[in-house]
RNA sequence: GGCGCUAUCGUCUAGGGGUUAGGACGUGAGAUUCUCAAUCUCAAAACCCGGGUUCGAUUCCCGGUAGCGCUACCA
């Protein structure tokens, strides 16, 4: 049944195989992205694959989380297995190994020497004492009296066999088998190790391509000894350069929190796009000036060799979690996107501050504040005069323009009550109308808006004047200004 | 400890035997604008160290150092 086309010559089935012990987490997120682009690139299936052998850590609710991540990302997949479902073929193949004489059976009891730092330094690891070499007779006498064994791959020695592969990002790969340790396929409850399981499955699957972290590097040539002893080909691997917090280590949940999953980005106001555009980034190029990259546009430029093979740093504090390029790039495809998309994406972030803005009304607020705006969650604190039905109390001295007097800002107010009921509403007529009124007033339009402005908006810096007292109307507006107006009565 | 991988501005990266070592983010200065944002201009900012090979190495080779990974009956 094995089949004799080489994996580089079929039509490519990536997976992305994540273990359900915890949310989404971006380092996962991003492999499973050059996983998908790479499927579409080249027009193959895209497999998921939940790796749930590690029944104490597995959770449902890990595993809800990890869907939430993955659809939030809006890449899609074509194939969904649960690994847990597979167990009779991991079996079988634990089976066929042990049958081949490729596993043997180790009776040691389960850590029974913890302390395998220095029994590593003195060479013991390779095997546990005896058992390696045990009879068939005696492996099987055993068994049958039902003491607990676990099953290890009984790894070529004393041949001075080299195991080879090459790998898509790091080339050639070489190591001696006699450096390999017997590693656990089955352990003593009769369960599957990641590594059979993993090989089972992708061999099962026909996976012609495995895309991976970068810790997986080493362990790969114990993986190209199982797919030996299954008789399969192997797939091509390609390992992908790990991400790092700023200080080198490893992103974990552990140590990190949750800067590193995906549902943090997401709730900040993150725009999926943006967040694949920023991942995409950290460890491939497309080796031109692009960083603004649309979903296609990556699709077509992605390529495993312009991966990189050094670790990347994701640039967070403890006081900004997001790196500074994510939230630019942010920024960038929130002013790419069209306001009506925009609009209604918004919506949740009013929502959570309280508001229920109407959507006409927030179609019309969205274009003033998206260029303003690098986070979704900006949204209310760059638009809440426009929703506020009472704006907090003036500070005069923001009415009032620098190297200026409240007896100007007085002026200028009033004069604007005058104008404004008559004017129409619209951008060009109010500011024909206040422009007119400034020079009536000898004022520069700097000076002239200010109090305006603040009157207005309640604060100095806001999108631009006219266009925002349109969407406000007239009665709102004259409202605001003779509000503004009473406060300055007192105020030389 | 053993084995492996990696090393270009603060960060993400391009490049590659001879270059003013390029771009981007961020930072600073300026321009522009009704403020802010955006935009534009300019500036500061890097080839880990030591040996080779070579007329010439940041680039190729070796060594060192550092970081990371693997070394579990975790994945």
């Amino acid at each position: 049944m094995p089949d004799s086309t080489p994996s580089s010559a079929r039509t490519p089935r990536v997976r992305f195989a994540p273990s359900p012990t915890g949310y989404l987490h971006v380092g996962s997120a991003r492999t499973f992205i050059f996983n998908w682009l790479f499927a579409r690139h080249t027009h193959g299936t895209m497999v998921l694959r939940l790796d749930d052998t590690d029944v104490e850590r597995n959770t449902e609710a890990s595993v809800q989380s990890i869907f939430e991540g993955l659809r939030w990302l809006g890449l899609d997949w074509d194939e969904e297995y649960k690994q847990s479902e597979r167990l009779a073929l991991h079996r079988q193949a634990a089976e066929s190994l042990f049958a081949k004489g490729l596993a043997y059976r180790d009776f040691t009891p389960a850590h029974a020497g913890d302390d395998n730092q220095s029994s590593a330094a003195q060479g013991a690891w390779l095997s546990n004492p005896g058992m390696r070499e045990m009879s068939r007779a005696e492996s099987d006498r055993r068994a049958a009296a039902g003491e607990p064994f676990a099953l290890r791959y009984r790894v070529p020695r004393g041949e001075g066999r080299t195991l080879q592969f090459v790998d898509g990002v790091y080339g050639a790969q070489f190591k001696l088998a006699d450096e390999i340790e017997d590693f656990a396929l089955l352990r003593s409850d009769g369960m599957p190790t990641y590594h059979l399981a993993s090989c089972a499955d992708d061999a099962g699957l026909r996976i012609t391509h495995i895309i991976r972290g970068q810790d997986h590097l080493t362990n790969t040539f114990k993986h190209c000894l199982i797919f030996e002893g299954l008789g399969v080909e192997p797939p091509q691997f390609a390992h992908l350069p790990l991400l790092v917090a700023p200080d080198g280590a490893k992103l974990s949940k552990r140590r990190h929190g949750p800067v590193v999953s995906v549902t943090t980005y997401r709730d900040a106001g993150f725009l999926s796009q943006a967040f694949v555009n920023f991942l995409c980034l950290l460890g491939w190029s497309p080796k031109d000036d692009r960083e603004f990259m649309t979903l296609d546009e990556l699709t077509d430029a992605f390529t495993l060799e312009g991966v990189n093979r050094a670790n990347a740093v994701v640039n967070f504090t403890e006081e900004d979690p997001f790196d500074p390029k994510a939230v630019w790039l942010n920024a960038e495809h929130i002013r790419a996107t069209p306001v009506e998309e925009l609009a209604p994406r918004l919506a949740p972030f009013f929502e959570q501050a309280g508001f229920h803005p109407a959507p006409e009304k927030l179609l019309a607020v969205t274009p003033l504040i998206r260029e303003r705006i690098k986070l979704l969650r900006d949204a209310f604190s760059a638009a809440d005069f426009f929703f506020l039905d009472q704006l907090p109390p003036y500070d005069p001295a923001e009415l009032i323009p620098q190297k200026s007097d409240a007896a100007l800002a007085r002026r200028v107010l009033s004069r604007a009550l005058e104008v404004l009921p008559t004017v129409p509403f619209n951008h060009d007529a109010l500011e024909q109308a206040l422009r007119a009124a400034a020079s009536e007033l000898g004022l520069k339009a700097g000076q002239a808006f200010q109090p305006i402005r603040v009157a207005v908006c309640g604060r100095k810096n806001a999108p631009p004047l006219f266009a925002t007292m349109a969407v406000l109307g007239r009665v709102t507006c004259l409202e605001r200004i003779e509000q503004a107006l009473s406060s300055l009565e007192s105020f030389s």
